[in-house]
Parts: C-alpha cells; sequence; structure tokens
DNA sequence: TTATACCTGCTACTTTTTTAGCAGGTGGTG
DNA sequence: CACCACCTGCTAAAAAAGTAGCAGGTATAA
C-alpha cells in the first residue's frame, strides 16, 4: 500500500525530495539552486519528472513551468520522519528524543518558546489522562 | 573535513548505517538479517567493507568475526539527525517539532513520561535565564 | 513575423552502486 | 590428520543512478 517509501529514494532524490519539503513547493530551478555539487538543470528535471512517476512528487503548471510539491501531506512527512528518527537514534524513546531536542538547541530557545513547551506537555497530560 | 557525510550515502548503505545505530554494534548477519529484500550475505559484508573504508562504520574483531559499529558518536549522529529533520519539516522550529513528537506519540506516553519531559523543559528554563 | 528566451520530453551514455561467487583462512571435532 | 562450518578478501559483472544534450513547444518583444 506504501507505493512512496522514503526509505527507497535515491541519494539525490532524498536530497530533492528534504529541498521540496523544506520549501514546500519548488520550480526546477529552485531545486537546482539548492542542491549541493548541483549537476545540469537537465539532470535536476528527469529526476524530478521520475520522482513524480514514482508517485514522491506532484506536479502543477503555473504558466509554462512546472510547480512541484511532496505528495504525501506535509504532517505525515513529519510524522513518520521523526518517527524514524526517534526509532534509529532514540531506541523508540520519545522522551529521550525531546530531552536531546531541548538540549541540543539550550541557548537558541526563547523562554517563550519553553513555556510554549510546557503547555504543549500540560495540555498532553490532561487528554492523556 | 567532514569525510563522513551522512547525507552522502547510498541507499543500502544508509539502510545499513540505520541499523547499526539502532543497534550499536552488529556482526553482518545480524545486519543482513535486518534488512528489508535481503541481498546475499556477501553483498553486505562488501558493502560493510566499504563503509569502512570510507569512514562511517568500523570494526573490531571478536573471535573471528567482525563486530561493525558507527564512527561517530551516538551523541553526535543524534544531534544532526535531529537537526536535519527540524531543519527540513519545521522550518528550523524546535518548538513545533516537540509539539509534533509529543502529538504523535500521545497514546503511548504515560504520565511519567510527560513529567519528566517537564522536569526536563524547566531545567532548561533555570539554566538559560 | 522573426528572434529570443524560457520551458518540458526524451534518449543515449557514463558512472556508481549493488550484487554474486570464488579463493583462502581459522577453529572445532571425530 | 581430514572434514565441516564458519569467517573474510577480492574480482568481475549486472543493475541502477546520474547525467548531458537534442528536439520541440509556448510566450514575449521587436
Amino acid at each position: 500500500m506504501v507505493k512512496a517509501d522514503p526509505a527507497k529514494l535515491t541519494r539525490r532524490e532524498r536530497a530533492i525530495m528534504d529541498i521540496l519539503h523544506r520549501r514546500k513547493r519548488a520550480t526546477v530551478h529552485e531545486v537546482l539552486a539548492e542542491l549541493d555539487e548541483p549537476p545540469s538543470y537537465s539532470a535536476v528535471r528527469a529526476l524530478m519528472r521520475l520522482l513524480e512517476e514514482r508517485g514522491h512528487a506532484k506536479h502543477v503548471q503555473e504558466g509554462m513551468t512546472y510547480i512541484y510539491s511532496p505528495v504525501v501531506s506535509g504532517a505525515d512527512a513529519k510524522r513518520s520522519a521523526l518517527a524514524h528518527v526517534v526509532r534509529t537514534f532514540f531506541g523508540g524513546s520519545v522522551e529521550q528524543a525531546m530531552a536531546a531536542l531541548v538540549d541540543s538547541s539550550k541557548t537558541k530557545l526563547s523562554r517563550e518558546e519553553l513555556d510554549r513547551m510546557s503547555d504543549h506537555i500540560a495540555r498532553a497530560k490532561k487528554e492523556g489522562r
């Protein structure tokens, strides 16, 4: 049932999909501009066509150009990407993952952000009861 | 300076490295057993040798067999994997990532876990102040 | 209309990845 | 010792990925 398994992506394909997820939507040129060691325009185009064919991306036409975006919804992509990291690097422990998340960026988190995070957890506690 | 950039991993290489990260250490057989659509024993062996050659993995010999493990420290790998997900799927917002983390597994998080998570945030607040 | 500057589709080629299997070594067991 | 059951190293070939460039279409402006 899972047609577009992200684990099956090629190196370049993965790089491109990451960009699409980051930007939500992008033209071939935009993708090309963000790629490391960028190949030719033509090569990127071919890959994006392939990604579409395999069900990872889709496009809409706007004027003459194609605007690509990921086919899995943002929410689903987020969930599965997080789940994969939690499973692979944190032995499945959400708690440990969260701790790492808070610590690794300690300096960058404002008081307000931390407050909102507390709230969020408090809410989860209440709902989960 | 970064010799072993995880973004440069091949599809199979990535799958193997994920297993190594998950298990911390593994023999060729153990890796083979966890691979989807497993290739031959020989193929896995070749890949693991390659991974080592390229600086992603290392091995120690135990008796007659090699035990492989990732070369980057667990802590570093965790950090960079999380950072990548946060950047790619959450526009760099740690807060949003955390919210997704809490929500996506709401049912599975025990009261105790949520409490410890709150504590962790509280501690970060104090330290960061 | 003609030229220019975009864009996509496609095909063929090169390079890298992925794979299998042979060669050879080590240790245990009868 | 001779045999069996493991293990790794290596080579070569198949398969997949990555790439370039030609063909052709559409809009815009002179």
